[in-house]
RNA sequence: GGGCGAUUAGCUCAGUUGGUUAGAGCACACGCUUGAUAAGCGUGGGGUCCCGUGUUCAAGUCACGGAUCGCCCA
């Protein structure tokens, strides 16, 4: 056995040994690592561990995705990833942080899809048997649909590696969710918030229904008769006193749709345009706005002099009088006013369009509606027009009455785009029409200081919504639609009451709570009213209501629908509390968030949230939105198939989701690289634990670390674990992402493990052994930082664990954060400095040296050069290197990876030009020789110690010591 | 058309109360290594800080105007 001639030398070495696979194959390999999670209720497991604790509660309560489509789109998986790595992160952290997923079932997108899967359907057998279909059925046809894509997202957001309790996920289809639904609307009611009224809707008066917006479509160069009218002022406004000198003056508005003029109620003007009187030959005294004026005189083929100027809000007040009736036409002020086309003084009808339904309620002005179903002219318009067709003979007869009052000032014809309807490819109008609302009004002021007291992460979020909140008219929450949570309002047969109470709904919600919203479709008014239920004329024959809930109800009810409901997603007995966390695309600002914030404040006087926090969209990789027909959608699917969730997961941290976020092929094969990089870090540290014990670890004497060491355990102290937490903490995940990655990349691969690898392949057992203390700190600072975001990276170094480890959970997602370790922090104080200030920067300068050497093929690695180090006198660094190199020489050495340094401040005399490289720098002068000795066949360093020993004669002093405790093992 | 937001290297991000020559990682190029090896190490090139005007001794940073992109609304 001592024989020379049998020792390999090789087999004497320490070489990393690991099953831990160099790549992770995630698409292949990341679906047997969720099975496990499944299998061993890993998610369950690591709730309960915090339950037994009494943890403090963090709920992020997750707003639910819409189901009209089995797919999910990469924002959807970057929703969903982003609520599991800050879900994950709480758990680690100490949290008791349940996750119960929710999908969104009802509403039109649904509907329209599957009537059009329908129509398809029905258009390959018989185009006669095309029909609607009964409500009934359509909602069976709903569900199916419904819960068809349910399963299909559900096992999308599984595969992202989504934890959750997914068996128990919450539908806003189930019974007791919408009975929960409405009981909130019930208490809503109670408290007089709703109430019916007029509002215009777009109307198809050929399928006679109410449309929605997506059930529009613009024609272009669509035909209109534009009309110039006078309207008589009858009173000026205070302010407007000075046009008093011009007599008879009339205010010309402009109008596309001659048959609104009935329905006329105001003229609005927007308070910042100059306006004018001018006098036109043919019409005497008008006024318009000034910019237009050039415009109307070629109208009417004149050149007006103007007579007066007067700025907009001065004629706020002016009564005008209607051209046809004998009606006051107030002049009010609205910013919708444009100076495109026109006069400036718009036409402001509220029956017949929105800007103007909503400025005239901002003035009491009331809503007038002379139009039927059909979009026949009713009598409200007065005898010359009753019965006739708006489009046609209505916008012909008002045109000639306003001829014969001597209102009509010019008319024409006029190509614009005007919306049609979908289906009946005709045009459609504006109608108002009754519509159950929910009044803002008594709780805005509330909603608003709500709005301050929530945190909204990014800042801009709280500007956002408190403008929208704050300019926000009355909610329609009506939809004349059938796939929905319906209104459980009655109508009484004989005096056409309304019947709407919380004593009804509520009878309506236990009915549905047992039997499903179906029964309203299915059953008679008698068996959903209250029995024996009477109106105040004494009938009890009722017709129920037809029209659905908005869907923005039903997620804007999960507060109250889900988290009150589930004894695990609320503190005991604390109903009513908000939830720490909603965390939604930046859309929501005007969807769930508000409409939560709205049901959530009306009940319970308080937002149901503490923090939100909202990402941006996602573009591809040029910055452009993401679509079909530019064929640049990069779909969640395919990334998993060809990098795995990981690689996802990671570009998620990766991006500043406050803004749009991009995503391309080329980002996510930089991601496998930095994702390649921390794997093979956390592959190195197995490998080279191999044979470690974590019984070595209690006690250990820190006194054998070299000074390195101490540096890098506690810049881990000192910087990693602080600012990592604290990157989490603050939700900024990108930071997270730079840190680990430089971390993985510098700190360690380039720098530590470098640097150590000498003493842990070659160096005697006590000297391995320091390192692999080192080493096991590390991964367990590495493994729980990675499983927010790389889980499956995370487990899968958990299970190739060495076996002498202690694995003393089950799974790396059962992990506690890491915690500073103090014993580091006080007993290091000094090391870090050292390094910091000195031999980092010499560092990069002795490596620029031996880069020169390379480059003149004096050197290939650098354990081939000898470093000459010298600084001026004064030189802190001075000091701190020569006591260090006199303290342990080999230190130096492996700091460089040279085989020798030497420490100087005078440069030698005898220094001739034999040298192979020379860097002069500000601090210190660095000189690179070809090393003294031989180079040792086991370490390779070179010495000038080899050859001298009996038995060992081609390797140095070093190696003999390491090599005679590897023949005798026992002696340590 | 209105409200809100974004714009720093090929990519992802830093850049403090305005203050030297704007930084990091990745990517790229060249080289080394073959004892982390379908890995690892070193060195290097690369910037009109979206554009313009202004304030200032001094602007990536502050003010105003504009462009492009995105979200919401009309």
């Amino acid at each position: 056995m001592n024989d020379k001639q049998e020792i390999n030398y090789k087999d004497t070495l320490h070489l990393p040994q690991t099953d831990f696979p160099m790549k992770g194959d995630g698409p292949r390999r990341e679906p047997s690592i969720q099975q496990f999670w499944e299998d061993n209720k890993i998610y369950e497991k690591a709730l309960e561990k915090r339950k037994k604790t009494n943890a403090e509660r963090f709920l992020l309560h997750d707003g639910p995705p819409y189901l009209s489509s089995g797919n999910i789109h990469i924002g959807t998986a970057l929703n969903k990833i982003l609520k599991d790595i800050v879900v994950k992160y709480k758990t680690l952290s100490g949290y008791y942080s349940p996750y119960l997923p929710g999908f969104d079932c009802h509403g039109l997108p649904i509907e329209s899809a599957v009537l059009k899967a329908n129509k398809e359907h029905k258009d390959q057998k018989d185009q006669k048997e095309q029909k609607k279909l009964a409500p009934l059925e359509l909602r069976k046809k709903c569900i199916e649909f419904v819960l068809q894509n349910r399963k299909s997202q559900e096992e999308k957001f599984k595969r992202l590696g989504v934890l959750g309790d997914w068996g128990n996920s919450y539908m806003t289809i189930h019974p007791r969710f919408e009975a929960r639904q409405l009981e909130l609307f019930g208490q809503m009611v109670d408290k007089g918030y709703i109430y019916r009224g007029l509002k215009p809707v777009y109307w198809c008066t050929s399928c006679q229904t109410a449309l929605a917006e997506a059930e529009v479509e613009y024609v272009e160069n669509y035909k209109s008769p534009s009309i110039y009218v006078s309207f008589k002022v009858t009173k000026l406004s205070e302010k407007a006193s000075k046009l008093q000198k011009c007599n008879d003056l009339k205010v010309v508005i402009w109008t596309t749709t001659p048959w609104t003029i009935p329905g006329n109620l105001a003229v609005c003007l927007n308070e910042s345009f100059e306006y004018v009187v001018v006098k036109s030959i043919k019409f005497g005294h008008l006024l318009l706005a000034k910019d237009l004026l050039e415009s109307f005189n070629k109208k009417i083929s004149e050149d007006c002099e103007i007579l007066e100027t007067i700025e907009g809000k001065e004629l706020e007040g002016t009564i005008c009088k209607h051209p046809l009736y004998d009606r006051e036409s107030p002049i009010i002020l609205g910013e919708h006013v444009t100076l495109e086309t026109g006069t400036g003084c718009v036409h402001t009808a509220p029956g017949h369009g929105l800007e103007d339904f909503h400025i005239s309620h901002k003035y009491g002005l009331g809503v007038l509606s002379p139009v039927d179903s059909k979009g026949l002219l009713t009598e409200e318009a007065g005898p010359d027009l009753t019965g006739l067709q708006v489009h046609k003979t209505g916008n012909q007869k008002v045109t000639e009455l306003l001829l014969n009052s001597g209102a009509l000032i010019f008319q024409e014809d006029y190509l614009h785009s005007y919306p049609h309807c979908w289906r009946s490819k005709t045009p459609i109008i504006f109608r108002a029409t009754e519509q159950w609302f929910c009044s803002i009004k008594p709780f805005k002021d509330k909603a608003l200081a709500e709005i301050e007291k929530v945190k909204w992460i990014p800042d801009a979020g709280k500007n956002r919504i408190y403008s929208m909140v704050e300019s926000r008219s009355d909610w329609c929450i009506s939809r004349q639609r059938v796939w929905g949570v319906p209104i459980p309002a009655f109508y009484c047969n004989s005096c056409k009451k309304v019947h709407l109470s919380k004593k009804i709904v509520d009878n309506v919600a236990k009915i549905m709570e047992e039997k499903g919203s179906n029964v309203w479709w299915e059953l008679n008014e008698d068996s959903l009213l209250l029995p024996g239920y009477k109106c105040d004329c004494g009938s009890m024959s009722f017709i129920k209501e037809t029209d659905i809930m908005d869907v923005w109800f039903d997620s804007g009810s999960t507060h109250y629908s889900v988290v009150d409901q589930i004894p695990s997603l609320h503190d005991k007995d604390k109903k009513g509390s908000p939830s720490e966390i909603y965390l939604e695309g930046s859309d929501q600002h005007r969807g769930w968030f508000q409409s939560s914030l709205l049901t959530s404040v009306a009940i319970n006087d308080k937002a149901p949230y503490k923090m939100v926090l909202t990402h941006g969209f996602v573009l591809d990789e040029s910055g452009r939105k993401m679509s079909k027909s530019i064929g640049n959608v990069v779909e969640p699917e395919k990334v998993i198939n060809e990098y795995g969730a990981d690689i996802l997961r990671l570009w998620v941290s990766s991006v500043d989701y406050s803004s749009d976020m991009r995503i391309g092929q080329n980002m996510l094969k930089q991601l496998a690289e930095v994702y390649r990089n921390i794997r093979n870090t956390a592959r190195f540290i197995l490998g080279n634990l191999c044979d470690f014990n974590d019984s070595i670890r209690e006690n250990y004497p820190l006194e054998k670390l070299w000074l390195i060491d101490k540096y890098i355990l506690l810049y881990i102290e000192k910087e990693i674990k602080p600012e990592i937490d604290s990157y989490f903490n603050n939700y900024d995940f990108y930071r997270y992402y730079q840190k680990l990655q430089n971390f993985c990349a510098v700190d360690l691969s380039s720098f530590y493990f470098d640097i150590v690898k000498d003493r842990l392949y070659t160096g005697t057992l006590e000297q391995r052994q320091a390192v692999q203390f080192v080493l096991r700190e590390i991964l367990d600072t590495l493994i729980p930082v990675l499983c927010p975001v790389l889980p499956h990276l995370a487990e899968d170094i958990w299970t190739h664990l060495p076996e002498n480890l202690n694995k003393h959970v089950e799974s790396a997602l059962c992990l506690d954060w890491p915690k500073q370790n103090l014993r580091f922090m006080t007993e290091f104080g000094p090391a870090e400095n050292y390094i910091r200030d000195g031999i980092l920067k010499v560092r990069t300068i002795v490596n620029k040296t031996l880069e020169i050497a390379r480059a003149a093929k004096k050197i290939g690695k650098s354990l081939e050069a000898k470093v000459l180090i010298c600084f001026p006198n004064s030189s802190d660094n001075y000091n701190v290197l020569s006591d260090l190199n006199k303290h342990n020489p080999k230190e130096l050495e492996a700091l460089f990876i040279v085989s020798q340094v030497e420490i100087c401040n005078i440069l030698p005399a005898d220094l001739s030009s034999d040298y192979y490289s020379r860097v002069d720098d500000e601090g210190c002068t660095v000189i690179v020789t070809s090393a003294n000795g031989m180079k040792c066949i086991r370490c390779w360093k070179y010495s000038t110690d080899i050859g001298k020993h009996s038995t060992h004669k081609e390797i140095c002093s070093s190696c003999i010591k390491a090599v005679d405790e590897h023949l005798q093992p026992n002696v340590v």
